[in-house]
Order: C-alpha cells, then structure tokens, then sequence
DNA sequence: CGTATAAGTAAACTATGGTTGACCTTTAAT
DNA sequence: ATTAAAGGTCAACCATAGTTTACTTATACG
C-alpha cells in the first residue's frame, strides 16, 4: 500500500487550560472557564464542538468568554456534550435588596 | 395610629408552589419550578418580578415554563433577584456518547 | 353571584443573537 | 523560518427571542 498522505496524522494540539475551582460561587467567567478546560482536556477544538452540536463557532467563542447574551439553550447543548452540568442552590435568606449581594463578584 | 386603608389592602393573592427536589439532577424544567416556588413564596407576582427586572412577562413566563429559548442572561438575572444561584458540576467520566446520559431526564 | 387581581396566550413589531465567510493572529512542530 | 492547524475577530445577512398591547382564563374574596 502507498503512505496514506497521513490524513494529518499528527495528535491535534489542543492547550489544556486549568480547571477552575468549581467550588467557588458561580459566575458566567467561571462557566466559562470549566467549559474550555473540560474541552481542551478532552482535545476537542473549537471547531469541533461548534460541528458536533449545530452551533457556530463565534457562539462558542462567546460562551467560552463568558457571555450571557447568548441562548441558554446553546450553553445547556455545550455543557451536557462536554459533561458538566449544573445543581441548583437556594439562598434561603431570601434578600432581595439593591445593595451588593453576599459575593459581590460579576456573573454578568 | 389610624388603620392603614390598606393601599390595595388585602395581601395578595400569590398561591404558592411547592419547592422541587433540588438534589435531583439538573433540567429546566426543575430550574424553572424553582423559580416560581421561590417567586410565590415570596409573595410577588408575575408582574413585580418582570417590572423590578425590566423583562417582559411573556418572557418570565417563559422561563417559568423551562422553555430554553431564552437569553442565559434573563435566566441569570431572575434567578439572583430570587436568591437561586448554580453550582457547577463535572462529570470527570467524559463519555460524550450518542447514547441515553446517566440520567435520561430531559433538560430541554 | 360579581368584582378584582394574577396567570396565561396571541399577534404584530422590534431588537438582537446566530450564521456564514473571509480574514488575521497565534502556537507548535518540522 | 515555514507551515499547518487552532484561536479569535468582523461585517452583512438571517432567524428568532423579546416587547407591547390586548384579550382570555383562572382564582380568591366580599
């Protein structure tokens, strides 16, 4: 048999990013975060996820910045494919003020 | 003191909705009851929240549906008003199979 | 019952998120 | 230094989520 032109027979190079503390509370920066390191760790390029599940690639790339102008739809698609998911917490001191919340960090 | 003549009086008529089970895995549809549990418990209408919140009610009510096609950032927003927040979770057996998840529960 | 308020739905319009395709930058391997 | 593939950005267009307004349906309570 002839040399396969090796279909690009190289490993990709995908840089592992580290995962951030998912015990911290939760923001969309940290969401973010979690999503590019699950991906990169399972060597899955951007493109590939944005092929797998029908979303473009600047959509990704939004939702791996963090941002929350995106379809919540599109950010459950991404989660579930790459094997995270959420819990849902209820702050029983149900303070619904104006003044800066228990962790004052951004998740927007 | 004189007797308030009650600014619209009677105290609203909110009824309230029980808490779903928030240990169980994740889905819209759980995030979306909790929602409504947390809104009613609270004694606000469809109208104070979407008002306090500059979102339309069909939208809320949209959320209250579990219906993903939102904008994650609505989602986000209601939930901090309310006092529900996420947690993330990773499942480290990254099996990202076309077959039934872990839990065949549907998110969507 | 009749009334008042909350919940939910529908339609037309507007705003904006998503896509496509091109392009540039960055990284890493040879 | 080249090259190849990944990451990232941009602009124009398209699709659809969101809004507004109005109407209908439910649920309390006198």
């Amino acid at each position: 048999m002839s040399e396969l032109p090796a279909k690009k027979t190289l490993g990709r190079v995908v840089k592992r990013t580290e995962m951030p503390d998912l015990s911290k509370p939760f923001s969309s920066v940290r969401l973010a975060k979690a999503i590019t390191s699950k991906r990169t760790g399972m060597k899955l390029t951007l493109v590939d996820v944005s092929q797998a599940l029908n979303i473009s690639k600047p959509t990704l790339i939004k939702i791996e910045k963090g941002d929350v102008n995106v379809q919540f739809f599109n950010v459950l698609k991404v989660m579930e494919y790459l094997g995270l998911s959420f819990s849902l917490v209820s702050d029983d001191a149900s303070h619904h003020n104006n003044s800066a919340e228990v962790s004052d960090e951004q998740w927007y």
